[in-house]
DNA sequence: CGACTATTTGACGCCAGTCAACACCGGTGG
DNA sequence: CCACCGGTGTTGACTGGCGTCAAATAGTCG
């Protein structure tokens, strides 16, 4: 894969993980050359399909170039947690390089499109590449701190404030990309996706998405969030973004 | 304090990682070395008390020696959410080594032994053994799943199966390190402490603690866990250790 | 238009939270 | 030796946030 340039270049995935890590450190162009080099064949996946099973052995790992990705379990019962939504940019199974064996699935949450990269060549990242190889691993912890963010949430945090928090924090990651900002962003998913990623019911969210819109807070319709107050928005998750950890020190 | 017996060396906190590293994969005696040569100074933590503050700039990571520690935040109501249970031979905040400045507390629940491993020796260890890079790498995933399942915890699971689940966990990954198993294993906390990492309450946790003794599945009593039908804790768990990847393959 | 999915709303129930009182236990000092 | 104390565990009565069930409405696509 060729590298893009230019100020318009449309937003790959490869690029758009390069700006989620200039976010955080310095990413030389060799190293983002790496990056792409190691990017293989592209899919198109639609809505609601698997695109990894939990157990499967693991060759490659995806790279998010287009739409919504969830990671999540399921109990014998049927209930279905979602454990992160991904976003463009995501290299959303690097974990799988690792664990060889993924313990959840991983699937489509709107229609998407994804590339493979061969754990291969994320070997020989490790190899050859240490700092692009920790700003990798930086990326799987990033993921781990999201993931305790949601402990925090399902955990502690009132049915209205978890809603809350999920878009606060979408609105961030997908600030970062310049895919939205304070007023708004597009999220291609169904309230049952926010249900599912919250811990709560769809008839439960849909109350309090009512909620937030009749205090003119945000409002979440036809796959668009937007945001009429930021600051009473951030008041009501308790986000903080310091989790997010988008400051550029050398890693 | 008590006499060692027996043939095997004391557990430190190096012989205990490299007994979790090698449930997973090979490790040979030279990297296991390096490990001991990256460990720095030891420090005994008090019950209760904080061992790195969320914002703290680190620069270095904590390797528990003995006794029980947390990650966790608080919410302004004073809500406190712990995000992960660690027990001896864990690499507590390795995220720390990427993320340099810590999103979450990392506190002692019961009287503690650590030691402090500079980062500098953590970086050297990426760029002249990446094999066990990617073993530390695989170390932090692995913390990541056990959060997932934590968040799948707190998001579906009942207030029983989410203290069964915990034990049924505790179970597991102590007896890597030949310190419990299917039987019973010591617990030197307290049943709040159960509350905060289960996002409930310990009027609750102690109601359904109740419930598993009268069942006579499990005793948690004097930081003493007694496991009297392990499959019955696992049923109403609904536990598959397949998140705690210990499955020997070359990473 | 019809079939289907997603959203919305209301009525009602229950699991876990809240509040409060009491028991237990080891430690401390009179 | 006992009285006292603070921390932890235990129990009961009551509450409420969110789940469950069900039905109506809106939106979408062939």
């Amino acid at each position: 894969m060729k590298l893009q340039s230019g100020v318009s270049a449309p937003l790959t995935g490869v690029s758009a993980l390069a700006l989620k890590l200039r976010a955080r450190d310095t990413l030389s162009s060799e190293e983002e050359q790496v990056l792409c080099e190691a990017v293989g064949e592209t899919r198109e996946i639609r809505p609601g399909h698997l695109i990894v099973r939990a157990g499967d052995r693991l060759e490659t790992s995806v790279l998010l170039e287009r739409g919504i990705v969830a990671r999540y379990k399921d109990l014998a019962g049927g209930e279905r947690q979602i454990q992160e939504l991904h976003v463009i940019g995501d290299f959303v199974d690097l974990h799988g390089f690792l664990l060889k064996r993924l313990d959840h699935n991983i699937g489509a949450v709107s229609s998407c499109r994804i590339s493979l990269v061969p754990h291969k060549g994320l070997t020989r990242i490790t190899e050859e590449h240490p700092h692009l190889a920790r700003m990798l691993w930086f990326s799987t912890v990033l993921d781990a701190s999201i993931q305790r963010e949601t402990i925090l949430s399902v955990g502690r945090r009132s049915a209205i404030a978890r809603i809350a928090h999920l878009m606060c924090e979408l609105s961030t990651r997908l600030g970062i990309i310049g895919l939205g900002d304070r007023r708004g962003f597009p999220l291609p998913i169904k309230q049952l996706d926010v249900a599912d990623a919250t811990g709560l019911t769809s008839v439960h969210v849909n109350r309090m998405l009512k909620q937030l819109r009749d205090e003119e807070i945000m409002t979440f319709r036809n796959g668009l969030v937007t945001i009429h107050d930021w600051d009473r928005l951030v008041a009501t998750a308790e986000f903080d973004p310091i989790y997010l950890h988008i400051e550029r020190i050398p890693r």
